[in-house]
Parts: structure tokens; sequence; C-alpha cells
DNA sequence: CTTTAAATGTTATATACTAACGATTGAATA
DNA sequence: TATTCAATCGTTAGTATATAACATTTAAAG
């Protein structure tokens, strides 16, 4: 289990792992029955291992323990269970890591951000309308039609700068 | 040659584009020549044919490029010169295309970032100390000390929007 | 049921990157 | 200028990431 850290967007302490994972995938069966998606249980089984692991997750890691369980995958089994979650926005690709992590829809209605620190490997989801509103200015002062962010902040959490 | 669109930083409208080239090579000789780097032939060339194509450019396509020129590369070869062109800051890489692009300095002193049209493949590296301040107050609230930005605007340029 | 589109299995291959080690080069200095 | 030593480069091999193409199975809809 991950030991709790102290600080907001990364903070772990009093997190209920169980009750996280159970959560994400009751949004996802939501989701994905209100969208006619169909969570099947490839699908299924690889978003809960991206939220057991909650942590950015390789698609080869992926197959590995799909592989432990069932013995008959190959890399389209996993790679087209990852289009789909990224499809239907249950995960983001961490573009900078080449890795998955789940979405815990923290970015709101705005684009995704990440803060990842490097030591710990843990992520942050993080709103930041300002940043969305200055990218945007941006975007628009260039006459730029924007369809995708991708936003990947690397360095340190206040936890692992404490311990050292 | 680049049919030149009509905004701004994405202008190619009266673009040298042999004087770019030239430029960016000037540049660097005289980066490198400052803090005592070595910019050989071969990075020199890696350079220089990143500068050439303008664009997003991968490591496999450049090796070709060298072998083609001189018959004896192997990726290693391509890879230690992007290494070292990332190090001295003359090159980004473009995380969500696996690419490389020269840096035209444009970011100033900030973190660079990049919008980056998917239909002519053109990208633009644009200043935004707006973003750069959102981002380091987002992350100063999370205690997060920042060591490296990714932030890549995926989207559609004026003149591509314009020409359908 | 039957049809059929979606999903999955399977094989093969493309693309991206790195480790390790020997050969060469060239800058510093004896 | 000869020597030395670190940086660079050549080369082989291998690992990691991702997709193409086509056969088979599944399950939703008629």
């Amino acid at each position: 289990m991950i030991q709790a850290p102290e600080n907001s967007v990364f903070d772990a302490s009093g997190h209920d792992h169980g009750a996280c994972i159970h959560d994400a995938l009751t949004r996802a069966e939501t989701l994905c029955a209100q969208q006619g998606l169909r969570l099947t249980a490839i699908r299924r089984r690889v978003l809960e291992l991206i939220w057991e692991n909650h942590r950015p997750t390789k698609a080869y890691d992926l197959l590995n323990s799909i592989n432990a369980e069932r013995g008959n995958a190959a890399p389209p089994t996993v790679y087209r269970a990852l289009d789909f979650l990224l499809d239907a926005g249950l995960i983001h690709k961490i573009e900078s890591l080449n890795a998955f992590i789940g979405c815990d829809a923290a970015h709101g209605d705005g684009h995704p951000k990440f803060l990842i620190c490097r030591a710990c490997e843990r992520v942050a989801e993080i709103p930041s309308p300002a940043v969305d509103t200055a990218l945007a200015r941006e975007a628009k002062r260039a006459g730029f039609t924007i369809d995708h962010e991708t936003i990947e902040i690397g360095g340190t959490c206040a936890a692992c700068a404490q311990r050292g």
C-alpha cells in the first residue's frame, strides 16, 4: 500500500483505496451504460488494474498482468482496451511516460493537466481554469483551434521533497 | 517548399527558409563555442536536417537521411546526437509525437510550449508567461517543485482551418 | 434462430530506444 | 611533438512500445 503524504492534490491520507477503485469502476459502468458503450471483461479488467496500481501504468505491465491471469493476451488485446478507455475518457495517456492513468475527473470541464512526481511516481490530475484561459488566449491570438492539450508537469511532490 | 499561411506564430510568408536554417546553425555554433560544447559533424548534420524539415522529425527519419548520405549509421548514432542537442537546448522533443524540433527560443526564459497543427504538421513554439504563472501557482498550491513542463497543444492552425 | 457488426484471438512486423564494448579522435599537457 | 586520457563514434545486440492484417468468436438486433 502507498504511504500517505500530507499535501492536498497528492494527498493519500485517509484514502480508502478499495473504495477508490470501486468508485472508479462504478463511474465507468454508469458512463458506459449512459453512452451505450460496452465495458467488456477485458476492458473492465484493464481499467481495474490501472486503478489498482494508482500510478501511470505501462501497456506491457498490463499485458503481463492479464497474461498471469488468463494466459492468452497479445499486445493488441491490451492496446485495444486502452484505446477504448481513452476514447471513453476513462483513462488518460501520460505521453512523457508512455503510460496510462485513470481519469479522476479532477479536471472538470477543462483539459486534463498532470503534476508528475519523479520520486514516488504518483500523479495528480489538477484543475486550472487559469491555465486553460491563458492557453485559450494564446491559441486565439494565433488563430489556432485547440483539439487536445498535453500538459504534463514533472517534478517533486511535497512529501518526497520533505523526505529528502 | 512549404506554402505560406497568413497568421502570426505559424506565419511562413516571407520566410526565407535557407536563412532560417543558416541562422539556427549559426546560433548553435555560437552557443556551443560559448559553453565549450563540441558541435561535431554528426550533431551538426542532425540539427541541420531537423531545421531543413522544419517539422517534428522522427529519429528514424533522421537515421535514414544520415544513412543515405554516409551509409554507416545505427540508432545510437542518431540518439546520441539528439541527446546532445536536447541537453544543449538546441532542440525540443515533442512527446506526443515522438519527434524532435529545433528550438527557436520563442519561449524566452519560460518553459517551451507548442501549438501543433495536425493538418499541416507544423509546430509553433509560443511564449506564454500567463501559462507559466498559472502553472507555478498551481504547483505552489500543491507544494510541488517543477523540473520540467511538457505542454503540447494539438489542433488546427488558421491556414489549415481556412482551406477546410 | 439468424444475421451481422463488434469484439477478440493470433501472427507478424513496425517503430522507438538503450546497453555494452571496442575503436577512434582530438584536446590537454608532459 | 609525443603521450595520454576522456569524449565521441562504430557496431552488435537487445528491450520496449505499438500497429497491421486477418481469422474467429461473441452478442445485439432483427
